[in-house]
DNA sequence: TTTCTCACA
DNA sequence: TGTGAGAA
């Protein structure tokens, strides 16, 4: 079902693109758990489809514990149900939270662009006189 | 080379 | 959420 194929982590590291440093800081924080060969890590092709999901999450903006999270209910939930519940509830939520922001983020703009064009038309005005000291 | 730990942003 | 440095 799996093929044998067994990396180091800058084998690893080197495929998926990161540093062999943060996949061990990953391993640090329980979301991956390789095999060892004495002290050195050994991956094998199971932990590097999932350190792609890992990366997938993070790609999404999911925080590493929410990750790990739910990359535990792989291993313990047989039927996969509150795996899929708890997939489901956090892209939700994910997908409300980018939505917010894309709504302050047009906000931004458009009082940027508000100022952008007050700005405009007092330069096409004449320069204001130099004001004078009160009384 | 790889690992671990501590400090740091 | 990572990185860098130092020691083993």
């Amino acid at each position: 079902m799996s093929d044998g194929s067994l990396y180091t982590v800058t084998e690893l590291a080197k495929q998926l693109g990161m540093t062999p440093r943060a996949i061990r800081f990953y391993e640090d924080k329980g979301l991956i758990t390789p095999q060892r060969a004495g002290t050195t890590r050994v991956f094998s092709a199971r932990d590097r489809a999932r350190m792609i999901l890992i990366l997938r999450g993070k790609r999404l903006g999911f925080s590493l514990s929410a990750i790990k999270e739910y990359l535990d209910l792989y291993d313990t939930d047989v039927t996969q149900h509150a795996q899929l519940k708890l997939l489901a509830a956090g892209v939700a939520r994910r997908r409300a939270q980018l939505l917010a922001q894309r709504q302050a983020i047009d906000e931004a703009l458009a009082e940027l662009d508000d100022i952008a064009a007050q700005t405009e038309a007092a330069l096409q005005s004449p320069a204001p006189r130099a004001r004078r000291a009160a009384g």
